[in-house]
DNA sequence: CATGAATGAGGATTCATTCAT
DNA sequence: GATGAATGAATCCTCATTCAT
């Protein structure tokens, strides 16, 4: 094996993780077997457990490498920017087309919840999670809010607001995914309500 | 079989369907096996397909009582209000009060989205899914929202801030799912920026 | 209950029966169940119990009835002629015309073969099917056959053509009934070899 | 392992070909679970299904090693042999003593008929029998027939009675399958009416 | 005369997993 | 590194049958 193809040789672990997040996301968790994450990667059903313990070590380290790569994307997004509300605005941004550029990945982390597995693969889901949400934490908790606004109530239904978008959203549709981060950010930001409204 | 008992005689279906409940909610639709419906319904598994086909049945007609009662809980909880942003108000707290207090029917609603089953369950799934929404489409419809405001990412924001409760929200905490429901359509309705902000 | 719809009356019994012999033939016995037998005599499961004690009693009364049923066509087409080999014409005819013409019920009486089942049910189908071949043999016990051929096997093979036409025979052919009764009873009864063959 | 077991080394594959073929051949291709397939054969239920895709599959293949050894052995038999008489005196019996020699094997090829399967295992195992049958077809195309003979009632004829030797035939009575094959030959062969009879 | 409710046993098949090679 | 063979337990579901009504 030369170095020529160094750059096509990819790992049985990787075949295995690809065709396994591919699976997962499409699938669910459950309802994808050893044996088709075993057709899909090219190996045979015992060659996977030379590299994985078990089905959930899979999930796990899928899990893991998706919130990985998310707080990479989030992150570098953010960095140079200094106004909070642009982070945010750039925070979600990056977490919309993360989702849907990576969605093999990704999709897996957004869908699996961590409360149908049972320990020791539930905390450390929720550490892989909670990790995540920190970096929207901390960017919302830059933001000069409004004293009246629950800002627990701000975080969560803005995270709430962008994992729904796996039920509806649509690359290609009306609105690319910068434009839907923009546009829910600002829904937070500023009034909805039209003139008339006397109600604040 | 005397008067008095009448109230507590529950058919072999409620039984079914009522254990069933509970068990897609708390380990979802494909943990459950007919097995654990059967042990927790008390009756035999060949005795469930004497009332339905197949397991998907019983989850569709979950599904569909569970949109049904809710429709009924957020519809009754709107009729008597007049003021669009008041009848948000109004469905959304209905919506999450009727979510903790009919748990065991309505968090399989939430929790098993269309995507994952083929048709024709599929389809069934969706139809009783949209008709509930449009209860919120409706009224969102009558609110004076400001010309900058995507009315369709409001919609969809909020549905997904509703259903992300699920996640974080545990009954008997520091907000009352109305006081939940109030702070969240208020994230929409008014600015969150404080007001330094002059962005708007 | 007038007279004018006596005709049109069909007793339970008779309901399953007629279902059960149809459905036997096209499926075989095992592949019929209960259900479906109850599905098409529009029937509920249970009661087709109130008028069979078992399964294996409405395959008996069908297998009874074909054989009585087949009987009677033969003896019937028997009777007025005289000549061995025109008896042995006439009783392969109505053989094939009654088997394609009664088909629902006959059928069953060809492809059951008692082996497959255990006593009593063995002995009590073996008594029909010898009850019948034995209007053949006795027909054949009075052909005047050349003393070099084998009664037995000129019985069994006789049987045993008439019996594989369910395999091949599709009404409306080349071939009407009677024509292939009388081809295959002159295959026996003619020499089959041309001319040149000195071998006789 | 050593190289005296060799001999007596039988695959799993093997195994369950031979249990299966031998259970079916008895009780029927419905009346044989795949859990009596495992006992017979000594191999657990889940494992028969590492060798197998189907219960179906397992039928597919011994008819086609069924009908396969026959073909071996019927064109063996013939190979040497030119007059056309004798070409299907020797083919059938041939058949008649592979039948009851390999009758595990073979047996289930002339029970199992195609139409009570559904595509595609209907048409595999019709492939089988059409080929097998040729080779009678053609012996007998070779034959030197009276013109009043139809030969396609021929072919069918005998065929029917070679087949119904599974009912009534038994190993070590009073004909052997090879003086039964003559025996049937003959029939068609010779005139079995005796010399009074004038109808010629 | 017929049914609705229920069952125990068993149907084919799939599961995640093991382990010697 | 990777596999072929094998398994025990579980999967959904169907079976013929029962029986109180």
């Amino acid at each position: 094996m030369n170095t020529k193809n160094i750059v096509l040789e990819v790992s049985g672990r990787e075949r295995i993780l690809n065709a396994a997040a591919s699976l997962f996301g499409e699938l669910g968790y459950e309802k994808t077997s050893i044996r088709s994450i075993s057709r899909e990667s090219g190996m045979k059903p015992g060659s996977i457990y030379y590299f994985f313990q078990s089905k959930e070590e899979i999930l796990l380290e899928i899990y893991a490498s998706g919130f990985s790569l998310m707080t990479d994307i989030v992150l570098a997004a953010v960095r140079e920017v200094d106004d909070p509300w642009d982070q945010l605005y750039s925070a979600c941004a990056a977490h919309l087309e993360g989702i849907f550029e990576h969605r093999t990945f990704i999709e897996v982390t957004v869908r699996e919840l961590p409360d149908r597995y049972s320990e020791p693969a539930r905390s450390e889901m929720k550490k892989c999670r909670n990790l995540y949400e920190q970096i929207f934490s901390k960017i919302i908790d830059e933001i000069p809010l409004n004293h009246t606004v629950d800002r627990s109530t701000f975080r969560l239904s803005l995270l709430g607001s962008l994992a729904w978008t796996l039920v509806w959203y649509r690359p290609g549709g009306r609105l690319t995914p910068r434009d839907t981060a923009r546009n829910m950010v600002d829904l937070f930001r500023k009034p909805c309500s039209s003139f008339g409204d006397n109600s604040l």
